[in-house]
DNA sequence: AGATATTATGTAAGCGCTTACATTAATAAT
DNA sequence: ATTATTAATGTAAGCGCTTACATAATATCT
């Protein structure tokens, strides 16, 4: 039994249109009359209803985000992003989980058209062209994070450009048989890092030994796991001769990876992917990606669209850094058995 | 311009109540109609907007989680125990992030005050035993995962178990001068592992020396940070003489503080806390807590609530783990020189 | 077939708010 | 003082839905 509206007008002796001026801070209203209608407001505990808001307005100062893993580094740090655009702009977030079991396009349209929200961050989220452009017939502003699309505001790293750098990195110490270590074959940022791979040995000569690409067999989280990381190395290690060196789909792999050398004594150079703060600690070498960034970004560009919904979408493409630690170094393990 | 229940009534040539019943499956519909209003619903792009069926059954079918602290391993884990148990009732999720720059109180009290949600999840926070009692007079289903109190729901940890098993393990081990790695002095969590650390070294009959207990400088995430752990443990090695031992308040910090063993090449054993996927990978000893299962169990009993809200209400305390590796071992080091 | 029970559909009154417009009070200008 | 301005407040019509209640259409039973 929570006041209403109506409630607060009465004690206050005021109409509810005054409350309602009181509360939205705009419209006039006489100092003395405000102060009463807001003492009486917080006696009886008093506030707006968001949903009669909404109703009323049209404007739920609200946003949507959906994201397909919930449990990665990635998620972690984008939301802390998005939260701090937010909060600042006095929006209110709302996230939904994309999940595998059901069409994810499915899943996004459905919650599009309940209106929950104005306006909506897709993040992680990877649909064929045709698809994306049918979003754009719920006229409501979107922008994508993770991807790219000629249809919204997207912010993307190019993960080919990522892989690239580690690869070639090995390649410029002279290194000719690099393994990689990759993740689920049908993730979209899985076959761009992967394509970084090849292009770098192709780019120096090299050709490409199928052998040489493993992931593990354990396919939760796109293959995104230490277990996944651990079993794919140890293919890897079990190759003869040994390759020289091996760069990875992400650092939570590496981590496995770097287990699977533990355990077999084997040790290579190598390189993950994703900076985790972990990766400082460990003297993981690794390539940055300015995910912080992304978020802010992203979140910024579509509070812009819901007031300007007709300007041309703006696409962002961060170029990822590679971070050279101990890991990559072939001395690594020899230093750690001095 | 979406279309509203007006326009599929109107296409659909029936009543905006037969639509709506056909949404809201209760009530009867005659098959051949109901199938009629969908076809028509799915050719106009139809759904019912959430805002406008709250406002009129006051009901929202979504529930708000409060949480202080979004980049960390345990709002990783329980948020998808979460996701996961809310999906399956069909509930949405509302996050929000309580700021420390504000009065967490207060936030969670406009929140509430607002109507959001038909049920509130508080993650994390810490209130004194009066201001719980003030959120009952709102009258909302409330349920409280990470801290413990006589008015709600509550899904705890026993904290001081935590470690008092961590140290109570090098105890047993014969060592007399355990050092505990701790993190923000007025953090709930880190206040009840450094009593259980202080109850396990009583039972013991060890004297507590205070300067074997450290914190880092860095109090970022109440010091839950690689960085805080690695300056902490600095401190800690470079006590003479070297404490025999150290139990950490959080496996991150562990981490940190290895890298410091690492860099000064004084190794002591080493327990965690948290039990991190990655702390199997690198070996680290650590303290399990069941934090899926308290997220599922909090979700499960707030949603119950919301149907009997005058039950008494149930605190349920799980006991920690612990999981022993070889970073709790004197011979670990020794074995990685060889 | 007519009466009765049952099922399907429609009507209209909210839900709690915002806001254009109308009205009244206060202030300024003559 | 009187009128013209401007500021403060009130009235009432939605916003898009749900749902009791009323009514119409069917099916069931003599």
């Amino acid at each position: 039994m929570p006041n209403t509206i109506y409630d607060i007008a009465k004690a206050a002796g005021v109409s509810i249109a005054t409350v309602s001026r009181v509360f939205n801070e705009k419209g006039r209203v006489r100092e003395s009359t405000r102060n009463k209608v807001l003492a009486v407001a917080d006696k009886m505990g008093y506030h707006p209803q968001v949903f009669a808001q909404g109703l009323a307005r049209k404007k739920k100062n609200s946003i949507m985000m959906f994201i397909p893993i919930i449990s990665n580094h990635f998620f972690m740090e984008v939301l802390s992003a998005i939260q701090d655009k937010l909060t600042a702009k006095n929006f209110e977030l709302n996230i939904v989980h994309i999940t595998s079991d059901e069409d994810p396009f499915k899943q996004v349209e459905y919650q599009i058209k309940r209106q929950w929200a104005d306006g909506y961050l897709f993040v992680s989220l990877h649909f064929e062209k045709n698809k994306w452009e049918v979003f754009k017939k719920f006229e409501v502003p979107i922008s994508v994070i993770d991807d790219s699309n000629p249809f919204f505001d997207s912010v993307n790293v190019d993960n080919v450009e990522g892989s690239y750098l580690a690869t070639d990195y090995f390649i410029k110490k002279g290194f000719k048989r690099i393994a990689y270590l990759s993740a689920a074959p049908d993730s979209v940022p899985v076959i761009e890092r992967l394509t970084g791979y090849e292009k770098a040995l192709s780019a120096a000569g090299i050709e490409i030994d199928d052998y040489l690409i493993q992931r593990g067999d354990d396919m939760a989280r796109d293959g995104f796991t230490e277990k996944s990381g651990y079993q794919a190395m140890k293919k890897i290690l079990s190759i003869d001769p040994l390759p020289e060196a091996c760069v990875c789909a992400s650092d939570i792999k590496a981590i496995g990876a770097m287990k699977a050398m533990e355990e077999t004594g084997k040790h290579i150079p190598l390189i993950g992917y994703d900076n985790l703060t972990i990766a400082e600690y460990i003297g993981l070498s690794t390539v940055h990606q300015p995910i912080y960034k992304m978020g802010a970004e992203a979140t910024e560009s579509l509070i812009k669209r819901i007031s300007k919904p007709k300007e041309e979408p703006t696409t962002l493409i961060y170029k990822p850094e590679l971070v050279i630690r101990s890991s990559s170094e072939v001395l690594a393990d020899s230093k750690k058995i001095a």
